[in-house]
DNA sequence: TATTTTTGTTCAATCGATTGAACAAATATA
DNA sequence: TATATTTGTTCAATCGATTGAACAAAAATA
């Protein structure tokens, strides 16, 4: 309750005897101002504690300086490293970003983009809930101006800049090694076919099965949410089923939990008797006993190739080509997958 | 890129032959409008596709209706619960919320609270990191004439609005069960001293012991960060002692699970060796084998409690008594402390 | 009919910072 | 000395919405 009075520059001017655009020109050095005005205003500023009005800047230059990301949940080790990159790049560069989450819900996705499009952002970079198969809400996102930017989630006919891995090659990755441990009957817990990064894991995976000469069943292809319940639901499927896989491929680290507690409660030996892989790299992953085999997908140079993807477009709002930057996966071989290290 | 021109009051004026400040005020139900213009003037704006310019509005009102909430991390299944209960509340109030994360640090969290002053926001939800024992930065906001409400992690002596659970008779809860249980030699692996929360719970560990005549070891309060591998390292500390406890009650439930992991690594059976309560209610505890006891936080209602806060004091700013709203915590008995569920 | 009240709208200032144009003073050039 | 150039500052409009005061027209009252 002490300085509630918070100073502007027509203050800072008073004090000068100057005028308020003086000062502004001052603060935001301005060829014409002479250096010994600037120093005094600076000085001054600093005396009287003042902070230059947001709101006002932000509606005469028309933007904002801030950009909201959407993701699809906050309580996943990936998107919240990659949000923390994108707020490094972007608080170097003068914004600040809103984070909001979807839930992966896509009534809750098209509200956000709303809420951001009101407070009027400069820029969304996002990553698509599970559910979001109508692309109306990003096309509206671009009408209106406003810069897009996808990550890992995205569609190509959106036609915007996108940052994520060779999805297609991660499930090489994985199939690759499996083979190389002896493994010969992979399934795959999969997400849904109808988003592309999952689609092109199911591709991969499929390709990979033929490239080595494997057969490939129809019905250890098993597509769902990837979440914990789903990865215990679809490994018991598997489990009684006649015929066991000898290696279980799940395109998410949570879904792979589920399947290892499962296989645990069952006495089935991982990897001896089936093997398992992951996907993402989450943190838990190497905590489990035996820790989990995944894909790392460098949450952290995502979220600064989307951020500079973003302040690049924003620099050069002319630029009609769009960046599609393709991340190469790494697989990080862990207990649930080698005997080695068993 | 189709329209986008982005239409103001003053294309709805124009179409309608009206002044803008007509227009603002049929928009905003002004008293002296007749329902004719306010009718046409409403469907003038949605054939425009109008949305009123945030900004301006925001700065001529003087404020932004945005939000602030600080956590230590959005990571964890209680803040970003807590964080999705504020979210809903505000924005059926017309509020939009900026989440940022301070990862514990006090300097990450310093920055936050500029960059929350500097874009304005209305009032700032905050739990405290870790590191924090300054409050400079808490009262800035205060002085500003921000509003400041705390939950979870919070000091009195800031004196503002609170919400949160009794600590204190948390730990009473913890340590009547680990008794009913037949533990006798309870360790606590703490949360810091200095933090008003872990020191309440471990003030309640102590006077619940003593209640119950049991002998207080001060080799068996170990203060920490409550990290995963904190929780690990000081396990295996407390196995490495001549005398082992027969119970640990931590402070937190990924140190919870860190502890969990050296005890089935060692062998011990847990619960009937050595019993184990955690603390938060993370989705995993229910997920581990074996599953792990814990407090309830009520997340959900500290969310909810904490946005009203902002709101009564929004809507009554002269309002002079703070409130402080402690909810009851409660225990959930799982199998990592009950040889009954075992 | 004259006067007051009510109603519907416009006028003009405002929020705080920004910016091109205008202007005056100082300095340089012819 | 007269003119051109440079320099430092002020003027005034602007971003878009809001709001109290002012005003004119319509309706109600005396």
């Amino acid at each position: 309750m002490e300085n509630k009075k918070k100073s502007t520059i027509k203050d800072i001017a008073a004090v000068l005897g100057l005028t308020p655009s003086a000062v502004s020109k001052a603060l935001n050095d301005h060829p014409r101002i002479s250096d010994k005005t600037k120093k005094a205003v600076k000085e001054a500023a600093i005396q009287l504690d003042y902070q230059p009005n947001y709101l006002s800047s932000a509606l005469r230059k028309g933007k904002s300086n801030l950009v909201g990301v959407i993701i699809p949940r906050v309580n996943s080790h990936f998107f919240s490293s990659v949000v923390e990159n994108i707020e490094k790049v972007l608080n170097l560069n003068g914004y600040n970003i809103i984070m909001t989450q979807s839930n992966e819900l896509y009534a809750k996705e098209c509200q956000e983009i709303d809420t951001l499009l009101k407070i009027q952002v400069d820029g969304i970079i996002a990553s698509m809930a599970n559910e979001t198969t109508d692309l109306e809400y990003y096309q509206k996102i671009k009408s209106k101006g406003t810069e897009l930017v996808l990550f890992d989630r995205g569609e190509e006919e959106l036609n915007v800049d996108y940052v994520g891995i060779d999805d297609y090659k991660s499930s090489h990755l994985v199939v690759d090694h499996l083979v190389s441990q002896g493994c010969k009957r992979i399934a795959h817990i999969a997400g849904f076919n109808h988003i592309r990064i999952y689609k092109e894991r199911i591709r991969g995976y499929k390709d990979a099965l033929e490239k080595w000469n494997l057969a490939l069943k129809y019905n250890w292809i098993i597509e769902s949410n990837l979440r914990i319940e789903d990865g215990r639901r679809i490994m018991q499927q598997l489990l009684d089923a006649p015929e066991w896989p000898d290696a279980v491929y799940v395109a998410g680290d949570i879904a792979a939990l589920g399947a290892l507690q499962v296989l645990l409660e069952n006495n089935i030996k991982v990897p001896e008797e089936i093997a398992l892989i992951g996907f993402s790299d989450e943190p838990f992953t190497s905590l489990t006993q035996p820790s989990i085999s995944t894909i790392n997908q460098h949450s952290d140079q995502i979220g600064k190739l989307a951020a500079e993807a973003f302040l690049e477009r924003i620099n050069n709002p002319k630029k009609k080509t769009v960046n599609r930057i393709i991340l190469q996966p790494e697989l990080i071989i862990r207990q649930s997958s080698s005997k080695l290290l068993k």
